[in-house]
DNA sequence: TAGCTTTTTGCACCCCCTCAAAACTTGAGG
DNA sequence: CCTCAAGTTTTGAGGGGGTGCAAAAAGCTA
């Protein structure tokens, strides 16, 4: 069951695309560079290009997959003994903490910052993608605390949740666009999430406890 | 000092066009309705359309100025004695309370919604202009408690009382879509709202009490 | 090699939006 | 009533994003 040419080239070539245009992207700004361009720099046809991604937003917004659905997979992961928000204020320290400006969290955030926020469809994109996962974040948490059909807590946490981690990322990213030392922003970070957790309720800090 | 010929044209052809296009969204989405049809509709030509709303969405976001920035409008007004999130809590009450289906806070809004939700581009810009006016309530709040340059707490507070008015907006526009009646709606945005201020920590509660 | 499927490509088309220059309307003065 | 400058509308050309389709190229299988 060998992965055949075809496939394998197939990945290669999105790959390229992708790449290409993230250089692009990233060296010129993403209004200015047109669709033609990362063809013709990928040495593609313009609807090879869309037969990968359907928009162009998609060329940008591929490789942050990840970072979206992070909520998620923060929450599911957490250990027994933890509400979600207090998971995802842990992950964000331990994120914060862990990372020099080249690995983890900062790996070329700024760069990826700067071009998201020029752009507004992207911004849009990425938004969307983020409202998308908040509705598998509400999800768990509803079949966890067994919470009923009409009862709003979950998505009201979710929401809370969604805020102080979009806060925190929104921050840091203004923050390393504006070129400051990666040591300082990650000291401002921890206090900014410091604060943060002070301005959650006790109700949120211990909604949805993973039980043992 | 009346108004002139030319001026009173200018402010017609621009509404008559503003109007035209806002029926054809409703009836038809905003996404199949094209430009051309609009100058068709309103017998203007493609480019006067240009001439006053540069861009497609502005032909529909025109009208919503007043919503965007009401959290500022709310703040901004509220009585001495009362804090930041306490006018908006006050302020969302008041607007659902006194609301018929055909005025106030419902009037329109299950069609805006409607036309809203299934265009992205219009969702961006709405979100975009609800930020610029988010940095209008930042500045407001710091100015009246006197935070200081690097105090991030006006912009906690601030993001929270955007969360809180986003999601109790966004609820009631997607139970509207959905046809329920008004009456019922109301009686659960308001249990919606307390629900809500419940998950606010007393900090943001009492943040930025307005002095006698 | 022949024949099948998948990928790539070129082509035509629609739509959003910009720009510059005509054609028209309005306002003021003679 | 006429004229002229200013502002408004229209026209036309053009660039860029995005879709659909059919032909060519490349990979797979027998």
């Amino acid at each position: 069951m060998a992965e055949g040419l075809r496939e394998r080239k197939k990945r290669q070539t999105r790959q390229h695309i992708s790449d290409v245009a993230t250089r692009l992207f990233v060296e010129r700004g993403f209004v200015t560079v047109t669709i033609a361009e990362v063809a013709e720099a990928a040495d593609v046809s313009v609807n090879t290009v869309y037969n990968y991604f359907p928009a162009k937003e998609d060329l940008f917004l591929d490789r942050s997959k990840g970072v979206v659905d992070r909520l998620s997979r923060w929450v599911r992961g957490r250990p027994a003994g933890e509400s979600a928000a207090g998971a995802v204020l842990r992950e964000l320290r331990e994120a914060v903490e862990g990372c020099s400006p080249t690995v983890g969290l900062f790996e070329g955030y700024a760069d990826f910052m700067k071009v998201i926020t020029e752009a507004d469809t992207l911004r849009s994109r990425l938004w969307a993608l983020q409202q998308e996962s908040l509705l598998d974040l509400v999800a768990t948490m509803r079949a966890e605390t067994g919470a009923g059909e009409g009862d709003v807590l979950p998505d009201l946490v979710a929401g809370q949740l969604a805020w102080m981690h979009g806060t925190v990322m929104g921050w840091i990213g203004t923050e390393m666009v504006k070129r400051r030392k990666p040591a300082e922003v990650s000291r401002q970070a921890l206090d900014l999430i410091d604060e943060m957790e002070e301005l959650l309720s006790e109700k949120v800090l211990t909604y949805a406890v993973r039980d043992a």
